[in-house]
DNA sequence: CTGAAAGCGCTTACAG
DNA sequence: CTGAAAGCGCTTACAG
């Protein structure tokens, strides 16, 4: 049953027409320079044997591979999945697939992916791994791929990125609180390395400055990282230096779930004793225990546009010739989701 | 900055050699049949230039691409992430890399994108999608690739798989119910097309049986999906039709979420009028309310394994030529994890 | 130890 | 409308 592969140069031979012939009529847009009565029976041909164009050949021919790279941190963290599934469903459009590959956080380990990538000819890169100053960018870029950032952005402005608007969700966070009547709020701080905890830092200020809160009363606590367990670590150490919090606005939703085990440590009760509010409202958070305030952000829109972002730039390419530097940032809407882990502040 | 790409034949042509030769000096197989000084200096150019081999040709003469692709049914199904992770893992240590993508339900799409993943050259496929009579299976077969399903399997035989041991899962779970007493289990039974959902039903049957219950005593009950919908339809129904169940034997995690929601609408509280026990240990089930007493998998382990099993079918292929037809299939052991959602049952 | 040549399976100007 | 030819960037027997 199993087909031997069959080729252009054999089905050729077989019609006794010259595989070019077969070439245009396997491609629907050059068919048309092909009589009926031939491309009829090529097609028929080609049928019986169950051809299939090799893309690579094809790949190596035009110096197009159809393929773009994407680089995640950790796939399983849950807001990585539904961008993957964003960016694939775009370049399926388009004829394009996505080879994506797990980096881990590693630099080191991310410059070999990328070379890797890079050596199968992608057309393109989406990192989900930008840092802020990124050397992985930079190695990119000189390695001339086409490349856009997706959740994170880095600060030079090099390369075009799809991300959430980080003020805007802070802001929600913020002032969601705020009406609930809270005056003391711990912010947990994410990686000061990433576009997102850097910003969403800044957010918390902004927004609270923006309620005329004093620079002494933003109270923040640094997690060393995006983990539960960073967040159990951080809001035992918020907890400790400032004990009149009465809510905890953490960097995302793991460092969200990470207070949850350090307020149930403490013998301390979410929300009436401390609300806390999460970031991403990724899958589940609204299973939990209580079930999570957080901020949602479209991560499936934000692979739809990175992807979108990918595809114009690579036409552009094939058009002006040039690279066309017009670098852009799209800023995503975050929501906020009301759940249980917010109430009232508790009397003190 | 951006460096024009460089080929072997322009290497060749900058150092005044054959390309042939700059090419030996690239593969470290065949590095030694070059004069040690002429090495050197090609080494050093090429360092020079950045040249980076372009695997794309190189597979296409050897006939060879060392990718393998990976086909999900749903990437935001957080047991899939694990398992990519593994074959990842494992499929880099040996210069492969994996092509992932999502396919979805729908044997229509599977299909496109499993001829898409063929077009591109793939030198095997890693199927997490298969159900009991798979055409996709058939497809791949008669494609002539090599092929492995990974956490569901086919039931023909026809193909080697990486596999939960399903019966030995239910009887942890079983045992674990009937040790706190119930008596009255109903299973809420996962798609019968699929391999686990089958075997979770026999195995169900079969930890009963053993225990001396009675046919008539095995209380099934069919969900029409792996989903947290279809679980909160599937425990409203069987509650309804078995209010004297005291434990809930869910098809999996998801559908165990699925019965918390249903509970809660119900006005019954879990555990204390209605055991619930999963099947996955999905990330995060630690965390929900009350966190799920569930069937711990070995996901990553699986990955692993699948990656191996196609390694290994692959280098037989190089070897002898022939497919080498002796189809396997790797069962791991799962773990029993007990946390809050199991107590003893309800006076009646 | 090094070179010359053929070829993997396509695409695409160039002729006719 | 169809064919002949060159070439994408490699690898690998075959000479010498």
């Amino acid at each position: 049953m199993q087909q031997k592969k069959m080729t252009l140069k054999g089905l050729a031979a077989i019609l006794g027409v010259h595989t070019s012939t077969v070439g245009r009529v396997m491609d629907p847009e050059t068919r048309h320079m092909v009589g009926e009565e031939v491309a009829q029976r090529v097609l028929k041909e080609a049928a019986r044997h169950g051809y299939r164009p090799n893309k690579m050949a094809a790949a190596l021919r035009t110096r197009r591979s159809n393929i773009v790279g994407v680089i995640l941190p950790d796939i399983t963290n849950p807001v990585f999945p539904p961008i993957v599934l964003g960016i694939e469903d775009e370049l399926r459009k388009h004829g394009y697939v996505a080879l994506v590959t797990n980096a881990g956080e590693d630099p080191e380990q991310q410059r070999f992916v990328v070379d890797q990538l890079l050596a199968r000819q992608v057309d393109a890169l989406i990192l989900a791994t930008a840092t802020r100053d990124d050397p992985i960018v930079t190695h990119c870029l000189e390695a001339g791929v086409a490349l856009v950032t997706v959740n994170r952005s880095e600060d030079r402005g090099r390369v075009s990125s799809v991300v959430n608007d980080e003020y805007a969700g802070m802001r929600l966070a913020v002032e969601h609180l705020l009406a609930l009547g809270h005056r003391h709020i711990v912010h947990l701080v994410g990686p000061q390395t990433l576009s997102t905890g850097h910003l969403r830092r800044e957010g918390y200020e902004l927004a609270l400055a923006a309620h005329g809160v004093a620079r002494e009363d933003m109270w923040l606590f640094d997690c060393s990282a995006y983990t539960r367990e960073a967040g159990r670590a951080g809001c035992l150490g918020a907890l400790a230096r400032y004990p009149q919090a009465t809510a905890i606005l953490a960097g995302n939703d793991l460092l969200a779930l990470g207070c949850y085990d350090a307020l149930r440590e403490r013998g301390l009760r979410c929300p009436e004793d401390v609300s806390v509010v999460g970031h991403n409202d990724m899958p589940f958070v609204d299973m939990v225990n209580p079930p999570l305030t957080t901020i949602r952000i479209g991560h499936h829109a934000m692979g739809v546009q990175a992807a979108q972002l990918v595809l114009r730039r690579l036409r552009a390419e094939g058009a002006e010739g040039g690279a066309g530097d017009g670098q852009m940032e799209i800023r995503l809407k975050p929501e906020l989701m009301v759940r249980n882990s917010t109430t009232v502040p508790r009397k003190t």
